[in-house]
DNA sequence: ATGTCGATCGTCT
DNA sequence: GACGATCGACATT
């Protein structure tokens, strides 16, 4: 893979549909320029998060706190939290007080594999990103990149290839969440092995 | 391959 | 005080 193809979208990228903006995101690239050298992966899962008519989404009926508030902005920003010992990683989308995300699933490794591995060691190679939770630790994202803005360095979107064949399903994780349970939000690159499930 | 269960902690009520 | 947009271990089919 070439360094050099590796350059942040411009903050428009993220001035689409929500929808739209979750199935362009797969085969585009997640960059972290860290300490240790550079990080990408490439996104092949996402799920879709509408806000005030998602009873899914943290910002249902507008809730707004000190967690979701970032979610009010425009869109390109970071939303970090915290579930459970883990971290998940968000792209806010949507216009101001538009309260949407798209919430990043699963990446493929493409370079820094090995400082990914010294961050989150593990057996088998398809078990290193295959999950929100898992590829933040594996990509040195925690809570201290809540608001970032993901156009500009060390931590922001590049735009890759289209991947072959896209699949859409259910969100994972959100049994209580009534209707929303049915809404297909969630979008993955048919046959990656670095699909959550 | 699928299911259940516990860990563990910040956030919100 | 209750609750997860999760993960890993372990059990069972």
């Amino acid at each position: 893979m070439d360094h050099k193809i590796l350059q942040p979208v411009h903050q428009s990228f993220f001035n689409q549909p929500t929808l739209q903006l979750a199935e362009e995101l797969l085969g585009s690239f997640l960059v972290h320029e860290t300490p240790n050298g550079l990080l990408v992966g490439k996104i092949v899962e996402t799920e879709a998060y509408l806000g005030a008519d998602d009873r899914a989404a943290h910002s249902f009926n507008n809730r707004r706190t000190k967690r979701t508030e970032i979610m009010f902005h425009e869109a390109g920003f970071a939303y970090v939290y915290t579930m459970h010992t883990h971290h998940l990683f968000n792209i806010v989308t949507g216009r101001a007080n538009q309260p949407e995300a798209v919430l990043i699933r699963g990446i493929e490794p493409m370079i820094g594999e090995d400082v990914m591995l010294e961050n989150r060691p593990v057996s088998k190679r398809a078990n290193l990103t295959s999950g929100p939770g898992k590829l933040t630790k594996a990509m040195g994202i925690d809570k201290s990149y809540y608001g970032n803005r993901l156009w500009e360095k060390p931590l922001y979107i590049a735009v890759g290839e289209r991947p072959q064949e896209i699949m859409i399903g259910n969100r994972i994780g959100i049994p209580n969440a009534k209707e929303a349970v049915a809404y297909p939000y969630r979008f993955w690159i048919s046959n990656n092995p670095f699909v959550s499930r």
